[in-house]
Order: structure tokens, then C-alpha cells, then sequence
RNA sequence: GCACCCGUAGCUCAGCUGGAUAGAGUGUUGGAUUCCGAUUCCAAAGGUCACAGGUUCGAAUCCUGUCGGGUGCGCCA
């Protein structure tokens, strides 16, 4: 059977040719073979597959590139799903493949469908992936939809990669921004008892979408509330007001598609006297990271209110960072860090050989001590990374959005979604790279033209469907069962512009490996444009060339063979949206 | 002052962890087009990859420095 990475099956190809021959087999041991690779060339023309093996081999062997490059090719030569063998430039070889290979790799497409491009490069390792963790303060705003759909993303691509995914949620609800809250919400129960209260004071949350949070309290608890002091009152309130608002972000973010196995509340840290953050503590003491003393006041702009304290401090420098961390506030009570720690000893603890963080560009500086964390708790063991995610600027015609959270006055996730619709806001926030700020237009992304990634992608989907459709209007009774149109390929396909977008299918399997590992979904997002474009291209050939057309009404059997191919494509499309999180449409409509 | 991120076509951005002549889209210019579902298709022009060194067969990519932009810098979460 043919593999699915025609890449990884050349790579051990070339590397068997290389073992073969005798000037490697003298100097085996000493070669490293790790940086030979097999990779698309740059110019198809070149053919379907290159290799820097000789260049990357010829010194330690003592030989000249093109020699060795010689040498190679006769290997390769004899292997019958090569139809041609060059050198190139420096010394590349490129690889140019036979059409059987290729009518075979495109049938296992066929066959696979959307399981083709699966791999298990992730070896069933335990990844973590915690993201959006905004504060149960109110609805989501625009601000948290990129890390969210990043977040997501990666969690879905690393899964199709062959990692073991958790996504998880972290809930801030032990701050005091949570009393802020909930004293926001007892104010919002003494109006629904009718009493009233003017303008909301400062420092408390104006939404109003804490007004049915007043009344459902009104509902439950009548005025007895009220008769309480602040102290019996205040954990009542809070336990519904957090509730309420994690409802609500829920929903904001199954509006989204966004869905997390794990809600992990930070305030669960703190209960039983704070068991979990005083063991994550005496484990680092106990590891040697903790002692007591004062930090240095801050560069720059010293703060007015500045004392030198003694607090309970991380040696975090030892491991990474570049000042030490307090763990105990000078009053006793534990940081929002040490709770931190605790968190992700949790992970650790449950077996996780990853943690990805997925947090706003406004948390760079927090990324050292999160990595000092993981290296002192695991001892090295578990790997830590977090994706920082620039701002996203909102445009409407061109001009920018003011927003302004203090008033109240910001454009929630909610209005977005509703507004240009879920998979526009998933393809769009997927296309940048996310240490790169991102401008998201609202005419733009709503807009129905090839300007518009999204429905350029979803779009060719909907044609592949639109190709079908034609194709049993042509032929009454078609079948056209995975199995058939795989089978209709062999010797059939093989004009150039076919063979064109049957290379730019192969490179799927090599997209997901490569940007599952370097954590990068948006690679995804432009390889789906660049197989719309390679998939649109090849069909308005034939505007001008109506042999090249899928369907041809006098040859069934050929048809069949370039339905394969169209369903390949749809395929790879519905995988990659599917992973993006976005639909396939069958229609545009 | 320090740390992190970013400087690639006029504009918005890719660039496959070091490979060949640096690519798309948009814009500009010039053609084509009663079309199997898109205000479409094809082509051309457009670059000192911020700058200066270094590493090597080879650098937009890695290391150092400089310049420019962003973010963050006790016991807030």
C-alpha cells in the first residue's frame, strides 16, 4: 500500500539509497543523517520531490556535492515509482515520480478521505491546552476571540496530529475583582427588589448583564438578602454571580465552536484552607526554590507607595527567570502566582508531558516565570510553552472601532459572531500568524469574493459538492462510492494541471505534521487557500479547454476517475475546515 | 533602564525550523471574456528581506550589535 506522506516515504527512501552505498557504508558511524530531508521544491518544474541529501552529507564524507548527488541518483534510478532522477543547482536532487505512484497515492486519498493527512507524529503524547481563561466578570469582548479560536484550533490540529488533547479552561474566580462582582450584583438585587440606586458607583461593573442576576437572586432568596451583613451575604452571591457568568460564557463560546472538556476553577486552589497552593508550596521549599526576603524595588518609575517587605519568594531565577517571584503577600495571603504554581502541579500531576498556555500578547511578561514554574514543579520532565497572541484592531469601513472598557462600551464576541457569522470569525483569526497583529475588517470579512479567505475556501468545497451534483445529472444511476471512484483512477489520471493539484493534496499529510509541532495553526488556514486556489485554477481551465472538464458526459469511466480526484480535494478541505472549525458547506446559497 | 514580540513588493501579509531565480492577495499597467454557480480569467511591472557584522558549501531564516514600532515590568488578577 502507498503511504500518505509521500514525503516521509521518500525521505526513508533516500535514506536507504544512501545506506547502500559503499562510500557511506565505511563511514556510517559518523554521519548524522538527521538533517537529510525530503521537502516540495520550490518551482514544481523541478519535479515532485528534492532532496539536500548530498549537500548536507558530501563534507564529512569528503566528496563534492554533485559527486555525490551522482551516486545517489543511480539508487534512486532503480526504484520503479521514479520516473526520473536529476541534480540540481548545488547539488539538489530532485525526484520526479511516476504516474502509477501518483494514480496510487491519489486512490488512498479516495479511500482515506477526511482520515487522510491523520498521522501520530504526537506519539499518544499528553498535551494540555488551556486557553480564553477570561475572568467570570462579564461576557466575552472581541479581545478573547483570537486566543480562543488560536487555542482551539491548535487543540483540534495537535489531536489530528496523534497528541492526547485536553482543553482546558482555567477560571479566575478567586480575585478580588470576584468581590467587585458580586458586590456589582448585589447592588443590582437591591434595584430588583425596587429600591433605587442611581448610578452605579465606580469600581463596580455597570453591565446590565448583571440585572437578571439581581433578579434571579430576588427570585430565590426574597429580601432576606438583604438583611444580612456584607460578610454572610458575599459568598452567597458570589458562588451564583460566578455561575451565572460562566453560563454565559459558555454560551459565548459554544457560539463560537468553541468547547473545553475542563473547567478548572481557581478558587477549588483556595478551598480547604488553600490545601493545594500550601503543598505546591512545601514542594518547591522542599526542592530547594523557596526562601523568605525582599525583592528590589522595579527599574525605572519607582511606584510612590514603594516599602521594601519581606515576602515568601520563588527562586525563579535560578530556573530561568530574571527576578524572583512572591509567593506570600507581605499580609499572609497567597499571590495569584502561587495559585499558579499549584495549577500547574495539578497538571503536572495528571499526567501532562505538555502544557500550552495560549494567553494575550499583554501577558509576555508572565511567560519566563510560567516557564520557571514548570522546570522547578517537573524537574525539567514536562515541557511548557505559551502562545502569545497579538491584539486584534476592529475595522468598519476602513475605520477603527473605539472601544472603552471602563464605560461599559466594547464590542462583545457575541456581536461579532452574530454579525459576520461564525466561520468567518474562525478562518480570519486563523489567518495571521498569531505573533502578528491582526486587522479584522467587518465589510471584508463578510464580503462574497476571492478577496475573502474564507469564502474562497468554503467556496471551493461547495464546487467540489456543485461537481457532483452535475456529474449525476450526466449520468443517471452513477455510483459514486469511495471505493469505485478510487478504483476508476489507475491509468486514467494524468494530464499536468491534474497532476498539479494532486501534489498540492499530497502536501497535506506534511502541513499538519509540520504545524502541529511548531504549533502553528495558521499554516493550515493558508495551506486551505492555497488548495482553493490550485482547485479553482484547475477549473477554469476548463472554461477554455473542455476536455479537462470533471465530467464528460461520453466517458463515464473518466469521469469517474476526476470525481476521484474532486473528491479528494473536498475531502482535504472538509479535514482542514473541520480542524479550523469552520463548516463545509455543501452550497454556497 | 530591563525583558519579550515584530521590521519582507506602494498596502496587508506568507515564506514549509538553513536551501535553488524570496511568494500570495490587494493596488498599478496591458490584454481576454453571453460564463459547467464568484463583479471573472490570463499576463507584466514592482524587493539592498530595517541596518552593520558574524557562523558555512549556502542566511529573510541562527548569533551579536545598532536603529525603528508594539507589549509588559513589586505583594493586580
Amino acid at each position: 500500500m502507498v503511504a500518505m506522506n509521500l514525503f516521509t516515504d521518500f525521505e526513508d527512501r533516500i535514506k536507504n539509497a544512501l545506506e547502500s552505498l559503499e562510500i557511506v557504508k565505511e563511514k556510517r558511524s559518523e554521519l548524522d543523517f538527521g538533517r537529510v530531508n525530503a521537502e516540495p521544491p520550490r518551482d514544481s518544474a523541478h519535479g515532485d520531490v528534492a532532496t539536500n541529501a548530498a549537500m548536507v552529507l558530501s563534507k564529512p564524507l569528503g566528496t563534492n556535492p554533485r559527486a555525490l548527488a551522482e551516486l545517489i541518483c543511480e539508487k534512486l534510478r532503480q526504484d520503479p515509482d521514479i520516473s526520473d532522477v536529476s541534480v540540481a543547482g548545488p547539488g539538489f536532487i530532485n525526484v520526479r515520480l511516476s504516474k502509477a505512484y501518483w494514480q496510487r497515492l491519489i486512490a488512498r486519498m479516495i479511500e482515506l478521505g477526511t482520515d487522510f493527512g491523520r498521522s501520530d507524529v504526537g506519539g499518544g503524547r499528553k498535551v494540555n491546552v488551556e486557553y480564553v481563561s477570561a475572568n467570570p466578570t462579564g461576557p466575552m469582548h472581541v479581545g478573547h476571540c483570537r486566543g480562543a479560536v488560536v487555542g482551539d484550533a491548535l487543540a483540534n490540529l495537535l489531536g489530528f496530529a496523534g497528541y492526547e488533547v485536553t482543553k482546558e479552561y482555567y477560571i479566575n474566580d478567586a480575585g478580588s475583582q470576584i468581590d467587585v462582582l458580586a458586590r456589582s450584583v448585589f447592588l443590582r438585587y437591591r434595584e430588583a427588589l425596587g429600591e433605587s440606586i442611581g448610578d452605579i458607583p465606580a469600581g463596580l461593573y455597570p453591565g446590565d448583564y448583571l440585572v437578571p442576576v439581581g433578579e434571579a437572586l430576588k427570585a430565590e432568596f426574597g429580601t432576606r438578602l438583604r438583611a444580612m451583613p456584607e460578610d454572610q451575604w458575599l459568598p452567597i452571591v458570589k458562588d451564583r454571580a460566578i455561575d451565572a457568568m460562566m453560563g454565559m460564557i459558555r454560551e459565548d463560546l459554544a457560539a463560537l465552536n468553541v468547547t473545553h472538556e475542563v473547567f478548572y476553577s481557581e478558587r477549588s486552589l483556595h478551598a480547604d484552607g488553600a490545601t493545594a497552593i500550601r503543598t505546591a508550596i512545601n514542594d518547591l521549599t522542599f526542592k530547594g526554590h523557596v526562601y523568605k526576603g525582599t525583592l528590589p524595588p522595579p527599574k525605572g518609575q519607582l511606584p510612590e507607595d514603594w516599602e521594601d517587605r519581606e515576602q515568601v519568594l520563588f527562586r525563579s531565577t535560578e530556573v530561568g527567570d530574571d527576578i524572583d517571584r512572591p509567593l506570600i503577600k507581605s499580609d499572609g495571603s497567597y499571590t495569584y502566582f502561587a495559585a499558579d504554581v499549584a495549577y500547574f502541579k495539578d497538571k503536572f500531576d495528571r499526567g501532562f508531558d505538555e502544557m500550552i498556555y495560549v494567553l494575550g500578547a499583554d501577558h509576555g511578561g508572565y511567560v519566563k516565570r510560567l516557564e520557571a514554574v514548570a522546570r522547578a514543579v517537573s524537574g525539567g520532565k514536562a515541557k511548557l510553552t505559551v502562545l502569545l497572541c497579538q491584539l486584534v484592531k476592529l475595522y468598519r469601513n476602513g475605520e477603527p472601532v473605539k472601544m472603552s472598557k471602563r464605560s461599559g462600551d466594547f464590542v462583545t464576541l457575541r456581536d461579532v459572531v452574530e454579525e459576520v457569522g461564525r466561520d468567518p470569525v474562525r478562518f480570519m483569526m486563523l489567518y495571521r500568524k498569531n505573533s502578528e497583529p491582526l486587522d479584522f475588517d467587518f465589510a471584508k470579512v463578510t464580503e462574497q469574493s476571492k478577496d475573502n479567505p474564507v469564502f474562497y475556501v468554503q467556496y471551493a468545497h461547495a464546487r467540489c459538492m456543485s461537481v457532483f451534483r452535475q456529474a449525476r445529472e450526466a449520468f443517471t444511476d452513477l455510483d459514486t462510492d469511495s471505493k469505485i471512484l478510487a478504483d476508476a483512477v489507475a491509468g486514467r489520471l494524468e494530464d499536468p494541471s491534474e497532476m498539479q493539484l494532486a501534489a498540492k493534496l499530497a502536501e497535506y499529510p506534511r502541513v499538519i505534521e509540520q504545524s502541529a509541532q511548531a504549533q502553528e495553526p495558521h499554516r493550515l488556514a493558508f495551506y486551505l487557500y492555497d488548495l482553493a486556489s490550485a482547485f479553482h485554477a484547475h477549473w477554469n481551465k476548463g472554461k477554455d479547454q473542455p476536455e479537462l472538464r470533471f465530467v464528460n458526459d461520453k466517458n463515464r469511466e473518466l469521469s469517474l476517475a476526476r470525481l476521484g480526484l474532486v473528491y479528494a480535494v473536498a475531502s482535504v478541505l472538509k479535514s482542514g475546515l473541520l480542524i479550523v472549525g469552520a463548516e463545509a458547506k455543501e452550497e454556497m446559497r
